[in-house]
DNA sequence: TAGAGATTAGTTTTT
DNA sequence: CTAATCTCTA
């Protein structure tokens, strides 16, 4: 059926009836052995629609789709192919939510905050100005809520100040989501959850859904959803998780190897195929990955090997600091463009945060490289795509405040911050919302006459709007709001010409973008207002078929995931921050591993290394190691340019890795 | 309400 | 020390 897989991918799509652990290396083809199962279940007879695949990003959710679609079409099935249930976890979970609105306590128009409300409610309950704090707590809510702790347990568990703080401020969060009618990212698995948890005949209507259900990445499930992939396949239904605990780089996220080490002891007649032979990248490439890999603990064993050829050394070159190292980067990947006649787009630079990407933008430019930055401000934190957003949050739902809010402020109408503590004063005593507040006897005592028109001229606005949105084409209703809202308007009045026209333009696109997509679909839009709340990356640019202009691409190594590039620039790699300081203290350097071997599987053909002596910060320059990752690397396929290491490195290096020894044995005997 | 000056923080990854 | 955010003033 399918073209030229290898044995072991070949038993991988075979394998249909039983559960099954895919055991994936970089580059072994991963989603190829995928998309062909989905096609091989298809052709097998399974309904399209009960095979369930699930990844973590909408861009592999839709590579997915697009590449069973190829197979499928072969066989004039390439309809089935849409048919086939392929989501991100929290789409699919968002589906079980949307289906399940009742027995949740949810109205089917609830909202989906985004992390800037999130941000700004917990910032109210935990009472601190301080950004910091407020983001930690922030996050250890998201923590709580992935390990599906629920706040009451998180209090009675809580030992310290800190922890009870924390634990308060979820409790508070949790019952504001409720009177907003409003969830979170984490709510879209954890509801979901709850809901299978309590109720046995959902849990019979799901599993029914499901014949076949497939998981990407594996590796990085949390705990919430590893709960609700059990609860989909049930004790019967076959399936297949895809991973590799080798590239797992999300604990920090909450996910856990735990989830791949429970599956073979869940589900005992567990099959495990493991794809070894890497189709990507030259041998001494793999060599170094492999070595550098060798040093963690091992789940399951595993070695890549490839039929490619040699390849060249491995470069290896310090620099004085990080404008020198972009420099000479950016020179090297010209010299070596010049000379393999090769595109900008066939090389990467890959880095440890978002930060390092400053520098070597600035280089480019000085070039007038092209470059695209993959995880960069999307479109949707736009502050005026944010706007529109909270409009039609709003008109979807009234409870929301963090949305009403937004809305009443931008364009300003009158209506300013007495007014809203105001109305906030309405709205606790009498346990309504915002919107709802509007209405009530007092608001009518005690607010101004101009206020209370300017009110009332927002909320017809906001009704009208509603009303209509049940039957009326979203494209027609999306072009009403924009008038009444007057927002270009607003945007030509306050802003200068050059700012107003991007805006106004992003805005445009924006809610193209949006009517097209509700005619497509055919979604309403109050659909369509959930949606965006999922779709994170601007990745759903329809710009033709053309792959892309031709750039170089800037990313984290955490956004490289899954991608592939002919050359590789692996920058930053120091001491302090590939390893993360925060991950060594923390004992997590074995994450830091698997992140740099993610970055150097990334590469096909060359791979270059580099350092930097020393780095500006606060104020002066610090001097840096290089990465005790380096050392680790096979070294017979180095080529270290510049000097070689001083024997105060040399030394520096080998105690950093005497320090890693010992950080792991008292991780053992813990 | 916008712009200039002051102040303060800077420590990682994101669905 | 720099850069970004905040605050105060015109």
């Amino acid at each position: 059926m399918t073209p030229s897989l290898n044995a072991a991918q070949r038993e991988a799509v075979r394998h249909d009836c039983g559960p099954l652990l895919v055991l994936a290396g970089a580059g072994s083809g991963k989603t190829r052995v995928i998309t062909a199962k989905i096609a091989h279940l298809v052709e097998r007879g399974v309904a399209p629609e009960r095979i369930v695949a699930i990844t973590f990003t909408n861009k592999a959710a839709r590579e997915m789709r697009e590449r069973a679609q190829d197979l499928l079409r072969r066989h004039d099935a390439a309809d089935a192919a849409s048919a086939v249930r392929l989501s991100t976890f929290h789409s699919l979970g968002l589906s079980i939510v949307r289906a399940e609105h009742r027995a949740l306590g949810l109205r089917s128009s609830f909202s989906i905050l985004d992390p800037g409300d999130l941000e700004s409610i917990v910032g109210e309950l935990a009472a601190s100005a301080d950004r910091g704090r407020t983001r930690a707590i922030q996050w250890k809510i998201s923590q709580w809520k992935n390990a599906l702790v629920s706040p009451e347990e998180a209090l009675s568990a809580a030992s310290d100040d800190a922890a009870r703080i924390a634990a308060r401020a979820y409790l508070g969060y949790a019952e504001a989501l409720r009177a907003y009618q409003a969830v979170d990212f984490d709510d879209l698995i954890g509801l979901p959850v709850t809901l299978l948890d309590n109720d046995g005949a959902a849990r019979e209507r799901w599993q029914a859904r499901c014949a076949h259900v497939l998981v990407d990445e594996y590796q990085d499930t949390n705990p919430a959803q590893y709960r609700l992939f059990r609860y989909l396949v049930g004790a019967a239904t076959p399936f297949t998780a895809v991973g590799d605990d080798d590239q797992a780089i999300y604990g920090w996220r909450g996910a856990t190897l735990d989830n791949l080490a429970a599956l073979p002891r869940d589900y005992p007649q567990l099959r495990v195929i493991k794809l070894e032979q890497n189709y990507r990248s030259t041998v001494r490439i793999l060599r170094c990955a492999n070595a550098l890999i060798g040093n963690n603990p091992k789940l399951f064993d595993k070695r890549l090997w490839t039929e490619l050829s040699h390849g060249d050394p491995l470069r290896v070159t310090p620099a004085a600091d990080d404008e020198a190292e972009a420099e000479m980067v950016v020179h090297r990947l010209l010299a070596h463009r010049f000379e393999h006649r090769s595109r900008f787009s066939d090389y990467a630079i890959l880095y440890r945060g978002n930060h390092q990407a400053r520098v070597f933008e600035t280089a480019l430019r000085a070039q007038s490289i092209p470059y695209e930055i993959s995880g960069g401000t999307s479109l949707f934190e736009r502050t005026e795509i944010k706007d529109i957003v909270a409009y039609l949050r709003l008109i979807a739902n009234d409870d929301d405040d963090p949305a009403f809010l937004r809305a009443i402020a931008v364009p300003k109408r009158g209506v300013g911050q007495a007014t809203l503590r105001q109305l906030g004063e309405i709205a606790t005593a009498r346990k309504v919302s915002l919107f709802a507040a509007v209405f009530e006897p007092e608001a009518a005592g005690t607010l101004g006459a101009r206020t209370k028109s300017a009110l009332a001229e927002f909320c017809a606005l906001i009704n009208g709007l509603r009303h209509r949105a049940g039957h009326e084409p979203a494209g027609r209703l999306l072009d009403d709001m924009m008038r009444g809202i007057g927002y270009a308007d607003w945007l030509t009045s306050t802003l200068d010409r050059k700012d107003a026209i991007t805006r106004t333009q992003s805005v445009d696109d924006f809610i193209g973008w949006l009517s097209r997509k509700g005619e497509a679909d055919g979604r309403s839009l109050l659909e369509l207002t959930q949606m965006i709340a999922l779709i994170t990356m601007l990745e759903g640019r329809e710009s033709g078929e053309g792959d892309g202009p031709d750039a170089v691409c800037l990313s984290t190594l955490h956004a490289a995931k899954g991608l592939e590039f002919p050359h590789v620039f692996l920058v930053g790699l120091e001491e302090g921050i590939l390893p993360h300081r925060e991950a060594v203290e923390a004992g997590n350097v074995d994450e830091e591993r698997r992140l740099m071997y993610v970055g150097l599987t990334r590469a096909q053909r060359s791979l270059q290394l580099s350092y930097c002596r020393s780095r500006k910060r606060a104020g002066g320059k610090v001097d840096c190691a290089p990465s005790r990752f380096i050392a680790e690397l096979a070294q017979d396929d180095l080529r270290h340019s510049g000097e070689p290491l001083s024997a105060d490195e040399a030394t520096r290096a080998k105690n950093s890795g005497n320090a890693r020894l010992a950080a792991l044995k008292a991780l053992v005997a813990r």
